[in-house]
DNA sequence: CCTACCGATCGGTAGG
DNA sequence: CCTACCGATCGGTAGG
């Protein structure tokens, strides 16, 4: 059930370093030397954990992956209306991206570094998570709990702003996700404008 | 006045080839040899036009900021509401943004990887112009144009939104930015939900 | 703009 | 997990 138990105490330590590089340098910028001397142990060393760099990148991208779909399950099957549905899916995102913060900048700027067939997998994998949120905004059209023109647009509109917080949220804000969530909830469900 | 003028030709069609080039596999993934090749010229050359890879990346970049810059100049300097002045900011955002898409890519994506004190001259730029944005959105606020619990946060969350659009957008709608921003600025000024 | 080349550094491996 | 090393490739340069 829980597949991190598996990971040794080494490659999560390995991984946790090579997503603070990662993220500093870019992945291609980032050298197995580098991230060697991070660990404490000389680059050849490495090579006895991962069978290449690539790998590295991999694990920190698809665990984050699946974090995303697995937070979607529940909502899905619950019987809330389409309002608290996309209230909680909002709570949940923010929720898993504000853990671990640099893995998830990884998992966002470096995936595209991937290669076949990992990388179209992982596309695979947006494109579903899109879509089960577009799921719910249609549904709320449909029953006259949302008004807007175009579902798709607002979807990745939102994923858009969702996904950016990383980038401009403060230490403390970091820590208190559902109080961020809220104000993007105020946001795409009010809109600015008076009256 | 216009400084695009003096660039030659040449360097228009190399930093063109860049712009793809840097986007695909990014910055320190592309390699001169393959600008080179793109262009039609040997590997030695590109350095006849540029003193280092770098300086290919920061015409780029510098570009396309100052445009984005230049976008709100007029903005600023007029008499109409700050409903108004939002709408024509994000409007004019929306056309700077898709115009050489592949630049803008670059620009927004390959930044980082410029060296001090370009990197620094870059992220003040950044900030000024989110300021140039957040200062029409209180000022909004202040005179009851505008009601939003927290004026930053919604500015960023505007701005990550509008950026993210080349990520999604088909060839058809990069083409109507006019259209696309009056949606972004339907969803931005209503929200979702009904009543 | 090309030819010919440089010093440095990279990801990865063999053998222990 | 280390030592010692490899083939490949990189950004950049000298001289024409």
């Amino acid at each position: 059930m829980d597949n991190q138990i598996k990971v040794s105490p080494r490659k999560k330590q390995i991984e946790r370093e090579a997503a603070e590089l990662f993220m500093q340098r870019g992945y291609t910028a980032a050298t197995m030397r580098d991230l060697a001397q991070k660990v404490g142990i000389e680059a050849g060393s490495l090579y006895s954990h991962y069978k290449s760099k690539e790998s590295i990148l991999q694990n920190i991208c698809f665990r984050k992956a699946h974090g995303f779909m697995k937070s979607l399950d529940e909502i899905e099957h619950s019987n809330d209306s389409m309002q608290i549905r996309l209230e909680k899916a909002i709570k949940s995102h923010i929720q898993v991206l504000l853990k671990d913060p640099k893995e998830t900048s990884v998992f966002q700027l470096e995936w595209k570094h991937l290669s076949d067939p990992y990388l179209s997998d992982f596309a695979e994998m947006r494109k579903d998570y899109e879509n089960r949120f577009l799921s719910i905004i249609e549904k709320g059209v449909k029953n006259g709990e949302f008004s807007v023109e175009d579902p798709y647009i607002f979807t990745v509109t939102l994923l858009s702003a969702l996904n950016n917080t990383l980038q401009w949220l403060n230490k403390s804000e970091v820590k208190n996700p559902d109080l961020i969530a809220g104000k993007l909830i105020d946001i795409f469900f009010q809109g600015i404008k008076t009256k």
